[in-house]
DNA sequence: ACGGTGCCATGTAATCCCTT
DNA sequence: AAGGGATTACATGGCACCGT
């Protein structure tokens, strides 16, 4: 298993052609499963070796909050993760067991859940256990078939759980090991899915309209030079919705929004999208093949997700750029603050938030930045080099006593014992040890007193 | 694990620009 | 000049990536 060119036993995605297909992340703890080893080990042994994929780092216990969601995600990783797949376990088509084909027409942002979600009345159905791709998607509150929501909160532990962790079992807490379909009580109460949730009905609908894409991948796919505001053009012109205002009026979004969303300065969240085919009355698919459904009224319908905006409080100050950039260079030239991160320098000094600073002096921004993490590199080195001349001294001392400086030996007397199982403080541990005439350090190093 | 950097969508307030 | 829609400016929150 070790090796990276052995075989290893593959399994098959569950419902490959249908709304619950099956998610990645789902098939390669199968996978794992199959092949007697944690998730974490199949990934780092097996997956994890191609270029650009090493920056996957795996612990046996927990993989990174990111880790699940890149792989089922529509990114470059989970690109790459697919191929890498597809070459492992001879199957095709994985692509569509991630949300790649979702990259056109939405953005990261919003379109995966970061927690594990699961439908329980689903999971106790399944012949064989997996996670749907479906139930990773964050629009997604309810499981299409049960008409139930989602859980995401382990019924025994009541924690959120990560999509991936290194030792995950399908349909079991990674933390207390209890089935989280098992029990009767379902849902959680206080589980936040539940309380997000304001109309089935539309939850019913979303979850079914992304299934239906999920599907509809099958069959066909999106053309290459789908551009999301040219689609929302065309429908926008058809409900002869022309000026911003009265399209966001009857929308449900802000009129802002609408105009970069036209001008292709921003494409909405996935859960915005699905609002205005919602308020359009067509499906997702058919709103992104700019297809007209037949039988369409041409009637506008009430948009049911609309008002769930964030109050984000902006008190506009006016930007002194001459003042702002005088400083900046003062602050460079003259090297004051030199320990300070950029930010902390915005937010402290400059009173303005890091982006503006970025925005409006990109150059200086960055040589803020840069600054000062090599200044911390700096000061890493110099306290490197203060332990290793520290430890020599006490282990000199010891010597001199009689005492053998190894781990247990010099610990008391060093302000950072726990420094000593660093590379670096063992190899000037052995330095020392070397030139005071222990013969065999490797050994020695573990003998007591 | 955690903090710093960088990027994205989207909110409110100000400003631009065209029409009347 | 006034008014309103379009656009820009400043702000917030969320998340990925990376190094320690």
């Amino acid at each position: 298993m070790k090796s990276s060119c052995t075989e290893i036993l593959r399994v098959t995605p569950c419902d490959p052609d249908g709304a619950q297909r099956e998610s990645l992340a789902s098939l390669l703890v199968r996978t794992a499963r199959e092949n007697d080893v944690s998730p974490a080990q199949l990934l780092e042994w097996k997956f994890a070796t191609g270029t650009g994929l090493q920056m996957l780092k795996f612990s046996t216990r927990a993989l990174g909050r990111s880790v699940g969601q890149s792989i089922n995600g529509c990114s470059e990783v989970a690109r790459m993760l697919v191929n890498r797949t597809e070459q492992l376990t001879r199957l095709d088509g994985l692509r569509r067991s991630t949300t790649l084909a979702f990259a056109p027409f939405t953005t990261f942002n919003g379109l995966l859940r970061q927690q594990l979600a699961w439908s329980v009345q689903s999971l106790r159905s399944q012949e064989t256990k997996y996670y749907p791709l479906l139930w990773a998607l964050e629009p997604v509150r309810v499981c299409p078939e049960t008409r139930k929501p989602l859980g995401s909160l382990c019924p025994t532990c009541r924690q959120s759980l990560v999509l991936l962790s290194g030792g995950s079992h399908i349909g079991r807490c990674y933390r207390c090991g209890s089935s989280l379909f098992e029990t009767n009580i379902g849902a959680v109460p206080a589980d936040p899915i539940v309380g997000s949730i304001r109309s089935i009905d539309y939850e019913v609908w979303v979850a079914r309209e992304l299934g239906n894409f999920i599907r509809f991948q099958t069959v066909e796919s999106l053309s290459e030079d789908f551009s999301y505001h040219r689609a929302l053009e065309h429908w926008l012109d058809l409900f002869e919705l022309r000026s911003n205002r009265d399209a966001a009026k009857a929308l449900g979004a802000s009129p802002l929004a609408l105009f970069r969303w036209r001008s292709n300065k921003a494409i909405p969240r996935l859960r915005m999208t699905l609002n205005l085919c919602w308020v359009f009355g067509i499906s997702l698919v058919d709103f992104l093949l700019l297809r007209r459904p037949s039988g369409h009224d041409g009637r506008l319908r009430q948009s049911i997700d609309a008002g769930m905006r964030h109050a984000a409080v902006s008190t506009r100050r006016r930007i002194d750029k001459a003042r702002l950039g005088s400083e900046l260079s003062t602050i460079l030239r003259e090297n004051r603050y030199s320990m300070m991160s950029f930010s902390e320098i915005c937010s402290r000094k400059l009173r303005r938030r890091d982006v503006v600073i970025r925005q409006n002096f990109p150059e200086e921004a960055r040589l803020v930045a840069r600054r000062y993490l090599e200044n911390r590199k700096l000061m890493a080195d110099i306290k490197r080099d203060q332990f290793c001349a520290a430890l020599e001294t006490v282990a000199r001392f010891l010597h001199a006593r009689g005492i053998v400086p190894n781990y247990k030996t010099l610990s008391p007397y060093l302000d950072r014992p726990s420094k000593l199982r660093c590379a670096w403080a063992i190899a000037a541990l052995r330095r020392v040890r070397e030139e005071l005439g222990y013969e065999d350090p490797s050994e020695q190093l573990m003998l007591l007193i």
